[in-house]
DNA sequence: GTGTTTGCAAAGTGTTTGCAATTTA
DNA sequence: TAAATTGCAAACACTTTGCAAACAC
């Protein structure tokens, strides 16, 4: 829950320039967050709300809201890259027939415990993701 | 551990004419399982091990094996598909810097407890990742 | 022989990039 | 007005596909 009224102050502190595209792209995940977007997606919703905004931009602004810790990039599906506006560690249920993406509940998919670290090596981030098909 | 002499007869139930590619291209992958390839690292190994083979049909047969159930495709990288020897569930670490995929040796990666599932759905396969970075 | 498989080259898909025009500070 | 940003179109990387030739049974 990142109230989208930080966000200005976090693309500044970014070192982002609250463009047009930038805030409306923002406003059109953080107002509706938690939520997760691929670029095509959240393109398609810019153009619906009459935000003009090239699909380019679209992939250069979710790159940049990712460095900036605005959002986490989700590894889950070979054809796309999906964005989660939860940066915190938490669980996905991903729906294979439809390609979609669902937080897991805090505290439904811990682990018993962090393996053995292979030799120099630190931990960049823990992912868990449960493969759901219907019925 | 799936013998490599077992794989001709998967190849059979699974309808998969033994051709010389395919026979090839298991050696490779069974005779040094377990293991983890792109299609693009298996092709260089093949050619290397005087093989002929088009990476066309590396693509081809790495699909064919995953669904007769001898290899498990493993989504973890944005950039290209890989895929396991191992089929049984099991996490993996993933070396960002490298792009390379390691097994996490089986009991280190338990979950405490399978999350409620949505309704009307089926777990296909539950996948951890640990994430790492050099030093 | 008949149906399967291969390899090539072309097409496809999602994503990134170069650069002129525009916008921001 | 200097630097950052955008949008377009082209380039890219990986993957899939159409089809004629080669192969397996």
């Amino acid at each position: 829950m990142r109230p989208y009224s930080q966000v200005l102050d976090q693309l500044r502190n970014a070192g982002l320039r609250p463009t047009r595209q930038r805030l409306a792209l923002a406003k059109l995940l953080f107002e509706n967050a938690p939520r997760h977007v691929t670029a095509e997606g959240l393109h398609g919703e810019a153009q619906r709300a009459q935000v003009r905004v090239s699909l380019a931009t679209v992939y250069n602004t979710l790159h940049q809201f990712t460095e900036a810790g605005l959002l986490k990039e989700v590894v889950i599906d070979a054809n796309r890259s999906h964005f989660d506006t939860t940066t915190t560690e938490h669980g996905h249920f991903f729906f294979e027939d439809e390609s979609r993406l669902q937080d897991i509940p805090d505290g439904q998919v811990e682990l018993v415990s962090l393996p053995d670290l292979p030799e120099g090596t630190t931990v960049k981030s823990i992912d868990v993701v449960v493969r759901l098909n219907n019925s």
